[in-house]
DNA sequence: ACTCCAATCTGAACAGTGTTGAGATGGCTT
DNA sequence: AAGCCATCTCAACACTGTTCAGATTGGAGT
């Protein structure tokens, strides 16, 4: 190892590094900026050379986490193999008839999974507010959510009716579990039952989402901060207070 | 009003009441205990005799709000009228065929609109953990939802095969879209857009859930906290660390 | 009416936080 | 070799949650 040097070859690394670590050890907020320093050998200042803030740092963590959940899911997906009709990929056990629904369902619980096993990095990324459009995040979890509806879609498993505004239904649903699941207000008894229990929410979402019936206009248009450009500056300042008091609602009333 | 005098008539409440001020005001992390005392005209450490901590503080606004929403909710649920079948309400427009699924939608909105409503509270309540099954909280939200499951369950409009843990079901698309909408990550144009996609993905879920074929077992438990009381000390110390990593998944394993 | 108690509030203090600015250090280019 | 400039240190600021010895009081008991 390096004898304490008065320059450290990547501090903005390191930093992240210990601050991920005590995240792990003492939950998305019983840490602080010092500590982190303190456990790279580095004075606290010394950190804001590389973050304006420690929310900056937050932020940062927080998406090389959900660049990583990224590649996890996409992976997650490909593992379940290819949809019927689709190319040449590698094919799928044939004999049973095939679940369009197969990918989906393993995103689903890749994300559950990926939540319950650190609830405390968990937290962090959903409690650092929106990714910006402008970050770097390499497969963006909710691209990889989007792929796969396409997919569904083009293979006609999925009303092209429905498809619009489908990511909103479906990730609903995963998000909601995931957070009452880390929250602590749900609990499963064990990994089966787990399992069993969030293929049933994603499948009974997605079997009602393919049997809706559109309203005569379509549905209406919805807005992810990750894939619309014109709020890309969003929660750029301290505490995130949100939208001001019924903002989301009466914009167009 | 009462010249400032040595004891305050009912410091308790008047903390909790400057308290939701500012959480309204500055979001749920933007103030500090200090402030609120200030802002009653008392000092700091006299919170300390009416909450152990400001974490405690915190938790008890939480329940008073939660408190509200489940009033809130019944209301909502009443509103949307009886259902078909039961008993001698407030009937409901006859003629077209009332869906039972009226109710539930309701909820669901109300749900929504609260949380939209006032995102900064949302957050707040959302993040101060599990209400413990000790606290009194008139009628808890979720003990709303569970009448009204029971009551499509009574009626028939849920399969009874489909009873054990649909609030589990319906719970997290209605949640996970409320920590979606005042997170900023999904937004809709208008209030008409926002009423519209809630009610399908509540609608889409029920459907779904109402079709579902159960496994030859039935569905295996979940548990929320609210109702069981196994583990009622849940999140009592600072910091909420969560179950450690993967506790909640390998139980059983 | 008076005493006295226990609840309530104050004041000062402690350790710890995020953040800032002036200066030391040393790897890099020239 | 000289010097630049990113990097890091040190000391300080205002602020936080929390504690504890002591002042203040409303109300119960006599």
């Amino acid at each position: 190892m390096a004898k304490a040097r008065y320059h450290h070859g990547d501090l903005r690394a390191a930093l992240l590094d210990a601050a991920e670590g005590l995240v792990r050890e003492r939950g998305a907020d019983g840490w602080s900026l010092r500590e982190a320093s303190a456990r790279v050998g580095v004075s606290p200042s010394a950190a804001y050379h590389h973050f304006a803030s420690r929310d900056t740092l937050v932020r940062a963590l927080s998406e090389r986490i959900l660049s990583r959940l990224g590649d996890l899911l996409a992976d997650a997906c490909e593992q379940a193999g290819e949809l019927s009709g689709a190319g040449a990929g590698p094919r799928v056990p044939v004999g049973e008839t095939a679940d369009p629904l197969r990918r989906l369902i393993a995103l689903g619980r890749g994300y559950l999974h990926w939540a319950v096993e650190d609830p405390a990095v968990a937290r962090l990324v959903f409690g650092a507010g929106a990714t910006g459009p402008d970050s770097r995040v390499s497969p963006h979890p909710h691209d990889v959510l989007t792929a796969e509806l396409d997919r569904l879609a083009d293979l006609g498993a999925l009303p092209a009716a429905s498809r619009p505004g489908a990511e909103f239904v479906v990730w609903a649903p995963i998000h909601g579990l995931a957070v009452l699941l880390i929250d602590g207000l749900i609990r499963v008894d064990d990994a089966r039952a787990f399992d069993l229990q969030a293929e049933r929410v994603i499948r009974a979402t997605l079997n009602g989402l393919c049997q809706e019936p559109a309203p005569s206009e379509g549905w209406p248009a919805v807005h992810t901060t990750h894939t619309d450009r014109r709020r890309s500056h969003l929660g750029q300042e301290g505490e995130q207070v949100g939208p001001g008091a019924g903002d989301l609602l009466r914009q167009a009333e």
